[in-house]
DNA sequence: AATTTGACCCGTC
DNA sequence: AGACGGGCCAAAT
């Protein structure tokens, strides 16, 4: 029997995020079946020891980077997001729009 | 054991 | 857009 626990369905939400698109912490808690736990996401997040997982494409509720702007981790988070085609600028992000997401198809990472 | 802190969110001004 | 207050939960002090 599978006695999933908070953290595992957490990181199955994150998980669960396809390539080029962006969730918020709340929304993630919300998917993992844990309405109002954004908090708890967050603490997830900082303990998670897993490379696979893509943290970057957690932001939040706003749309913004949770990293204060000028850290490592900041930088590091808008650059990967761009390059899955997500637009971000001065710390915040743009959702992909159809014509962006078709854009970022054709002309993002995968495509020559 | 109580208080503070933290990769947060929402409604309201 | 930004500021305030209240809520939420678990780890750290």
């Amino acid at each position: 029997m599978s006695a999933k626990s908070p953290e595992d369905r957490i990181l199955a939400a994150i998980r669960a995020i396809p390539h080029g698109q962006v969730a918020g912490y709340g929304e993630v808690a919300h998917r993992a079946g844990l309405p109002g736990r954004a908090r708890l996401t967050a603490r997830i997040l900082g303990q998670n020891d897993d490379p696979a997982l893509p943290w970057h494409r957690v932001l939040r509720s706003d749309g913004r980077i949770a990293f204060p702007e000028g850290s490592k981790a900041f930088h590091e988070q808008s650059q990967r997001l761009r390059a899955e085609g997500v637009k971000v600028e001065n710390g915040r992000v743009k959702r992909p729009r159809k014509a962006d997401d078709l854009d970022a198809a054709l002309w993002g990472p995968g495509s020559r």
